[in-house]
DNA sequence: CTGAAAGCGCTTACAG
DNA sequence: CTGAAAGCGCTTACAG
């Protein structure tokens, strides 16, 4: 690969005349613009990335930090950013924490925030022009200091101390729609399967659930509520517990979609039929919610625009634009599928 | 964030003395040494890798050209190759194609040849010290020219035509493996549903099949194979096709899960219930598998094993070491569950 | 053991 | 319209 120095020579220019024509400068000869352009083309030669970064002090690349790559969430919120940085030319480097794989199920510890800032040391070091996390799961994130030298956003997550934007999903209203449409088709008694206490996601999914049965004049029972972790055997169990605190029910909303297949797995256990003889709703819309029998009704994630939102607001910083203390939250979209069978 | 030569200021030693000691050179006195060392504490200096890389024409950062990161395969062989290029400390620079939502099912087609290649000419111009690309789809690649300047690894496909080294999955053996899992179930008459004909990934497990069929004495009834898309859509039609032809089987083969998750529909339709009055058995061990009803048996394929294996050979060719026709295939493991029954 | 100097491949004032 | 020169932040012989 040939060099500017080179080209310049070749051409019988100066380096700097080559570089204005590469840059767009506009006060060249045509003919030399031409000359130049043609032996480009015959040479093959590309601008060095590296060198032209060390004397413009930008990299026109941004980091990406991410939790865990395996997280069902991660690919579309990547290929979000991806697909946007892409479109106003700038690259990508990438660093997964294997935060679950590290920390399993309490992930976002002490020690957590010392690897995620080694991360963002290293990013700085690579000197990238701006930093996008891309959490795995809703948490405060803490750890990011005020004074970074270069802007980040937050994808999926946020940070409550500070002023970094974030975009993550509106967990209340999607609660409140899913418990709307639960009480659209005749239900009245809905039992909750939630998720970790504490948790954010839960916490606010739980509210709009609240808000839209109050709203209806329907009363929240404490017994039909029941907390676990997001796994498929926790659903199992939770949905046991509820059984064996109640019978007064006739739809169960699981906050997450492997929860609502825990709870798939219990039902058939005792000989009920999702769908037909109790409902259940889901949350998530992973791809296993379709595959269910029956097919899932759930929450889907836009996991692909909070991606794409991301990258743009922090290109925007990088042209200058203030996005203090942006939380922007993201509609999810009901998607109607056969497990909310309806109650005349 | 400071550089090397307010460093070396601040220490009162020169630039070369500081990098020395940055570079673990031993000619240095413990004392300078220590200070030095005491100042960067003090800064937080980190080099910058750009420099760095300028100077030394090495940038320590990997070039990742993905066809499709929302691919099943993706995440997992990405996970693999990260993890090991961490592990060296080197960096990875991403890139994805989008290749089935620009091109959809056709994908392989000579337009994308010019994005795959323009793809790396910019990993070029970044001046990446190797490449690795991460197919979606197992096939004949073709276009990566012999003389590119940097070492170049494919992973989950292979090029034909030239010396690049590649991983893939042992399709054969998985095909065989399966077919005589059938068969130790007592099944004999043995449908496949194939896939795309042509495409590598079914032509090879077929070839497995028939020749798990023969060692055991078994005939091959032409009838009994049917190809078609890998989706579930085309799992369902194919499965149809099947029983118009014949119905003289016990066991299916569906070379995706996605097509054997078809084959449920349509069994299902037709009043059979997988697993108890036929035998399913599918392929990639994607999520979904394990929540169909019954959960499928099927093929796991080692993404992670893969790509790690990918961004080791890459490293060492980095060092020197040659891999000329490297085409290797690793093996794929059965996971048992419930959808082959067994006769008796 | 330490430092002065060249140079990696560019961009950016600035002079002509 | 064109070019000489400085400099981005490092590393690497080389001299002392």
């Amino acid at each position: 690969m040939i060099t500017l120095k080179e080209l310049a020579s070749r051409c019988n220019v100066s380096i700097a005349t080559v570089s204005n024509i590469l840059n767009g400068k506009t006060n060249v000869s045509e003919a030399t613009k031409q000359k130049v352009l043609q032996t480009i083309k015959e040479t093959g030669y590309r601008p060095s990335y590296i060198a032209r970064s060390l004397r413009a002090s930008k990299t026109k690349t941004i980091g990406l930090i991410i939790d865990e790559l395996s997280a069902f969430s991660s690919p579309a919120l990547i290929e979000g950013v991806l697909t946007y940085l892409e479109s106003k030319n700038y690259k990508a480097i990438i660093e997964t924490l294997r935060l679950y794989s590290k920390f399993g199920n309490q992930p976002y510890t002490e020690e957590y925030k010392n690897v995620v800032m080694t991360s963002v040391n290293e990013m700085l070091s690579i000197k990238v022009d701006g930093i996008i996390y891309i959490a795995a799961h809703a948490h405060d994130v803490e750890y990011f200091p005020p004074d970074l030298p270069v802007p980040i956003v937050i994808s999926y997550a946020y940070q409550s101390n500070n002023k970094i934007p974030a975009l993550r999903i509106d967990d209340e209203t999607a609660g409140y729609d899913m418990t709307k449409y639960l009480i659209s088709k005749g239900h009245k008694k809905i039992a909750i399967i939630a998720g970790e206490e504490q948790d954010l996601h839960g916490h606010d999914r739980l509210v709009g659930f609240e808000r839209a049965m109050k709203e209806a004049g329907l009363s929240v029972d404490k017994n039909l509520l029941v907390a676990g972790r997001w796994s498929r055997g926790n659903g199992y169990l939770a949905c046991k517990e509820l059984f064996e605190k109640s019978q007064d029910f006739t739809a169960i909303f699981c906050f997450n979609d492997l929860m609502a297949a825990g709870c798939y797995d219990y039902l058939y256990e005792i000989g009920k039929v999702p769908g037909k003889d109790i409902a259940v709703a889901g949350f998530d819309n992973r791809d296993i919610a379709d595959f269910l029998t029956p097919p899932l009704t759930t929450m889907a994630i836009p996991l692909y625009e909070i991606g794409g939102a991301a990258a743009y607001i922090l290109l925007q910083k990088l042209n200058g634009v203030e996005f203090e203390n942006h939380d922007e939250r993201l509609p999810c979209r009901l998607i109607e599928r056969k497990s909310v069978c309806e109650i005349k």
